[in-house]
DNA sequence: ACAATCTCTATTGCATAAGTAGGGATTTGT
DNA sequence: ACAAATCCCTACTTATGCAATAGAGATTGT
């Protein structure tokens, strides 16, 4: 029921991407230091953000990354759907990966309608949290820096 | 995001095993059978569940598996968890399988808060779902054996 | 004794993920 | 013109985990 390790790394460079979003564009380099993701593997899964539309890049000297669109135009499951596939929890409830499963009768599958269910609330959270929410959610998070239990001595 | 096949082997089997709770036991043979699971896999996959204490299990000629305990005390969440580890799709907002994750600041990080509801839901819908649910919707899948496209002859 | 079952451990094959590497192309600054 | 910093592309390596298979042993009913 995971993520890939590389479906996070392209949501945490996205995320800093949609921060400066409008600003000049942002180097690997910045991104991998700023998010401590190995600075070659990035690049790659940059690339394949580019190929997805999502991000456009400038080559050279002050060269760099930037989203193609804004923020809120990009919800986050259509990252993790690029870069990772099916949302859903096994593939015969998927809606853009479908795969037959190995299951009697997939129609009369009790199991298949709870996985259903479970795939809607994933995707609905996921399309309905765009970037623009993830930019949001950062400040409110900044603006309360510390829980309760951080004021003891 | 997606459950092992191990993980859906071990549910459908576990479904079947609730169907017949109360009756005899049930061999690896006629589970493997009536579910289409290559039979020395789930031979493993029940070895596990019996360590789980979710099964029990009788040798010999009339051997074969139950349930431990009744379908309604099974939530779908505990075969899982014991099968395939974190319901979570990363593992730094897992409860029982928590790890810290590579991002700069962990209390403040927006995605975690994304992904911590996420864990919510699907941990929810897992949890509040037993075995005994998943017969009681397989008898009403039953019922209404056909969509409506299935008319056509 | 025999046959059908579960039990346990090991191993294999395979696919995918994660990360690394090298050399090339493009832009900027001097 | 040249150097430096960047992106670009392809290939490779390595590790990990998953799915499945295999073989020998233990237990039970007839």
């Amino acid at each position: 029921m995971k993520l890939s390790v590389r479906g996070e790394y392209a949501l945490r460079a996205m995320q800093v991407l949609a921060e400066r979003h409008g600003g000049p564009v942002v180097s690997i380099q910045t991104l991998s230091e700023e998010q401590n993701i190995p600075k070659r593997f990035l690049e790659q899964i940059l690339n394949d953000l580019k190929s997805s539309g999502l991000v456009e890049s400038r080559r050279g000297m002050a060269g760099g990354y930037r989203l193609a669109m804004a923020p809120a135009d990009v919800p986050l499951a259509r990252i993790i759907r690029y870069i990772d596939g099916a949302l859903s929890p096994v593939s015969c409830v998927s809606e853009r990966f479908y795969e037959k499963c190995s299951c009697p009768d997939e129609t009369r599958c009790a199991l298949r309608s709870v996985m259903k269910e479970v795939r809607d609330a994933v995707a609905q959270m996921m399309e309905k949290t765009t970037l623009a929410d993830l930019i949001a959610r950062a400040q409110k998070l900044r603006a309360v820096p510390m829980g309760p239990m951080d004021f003891v001595i």
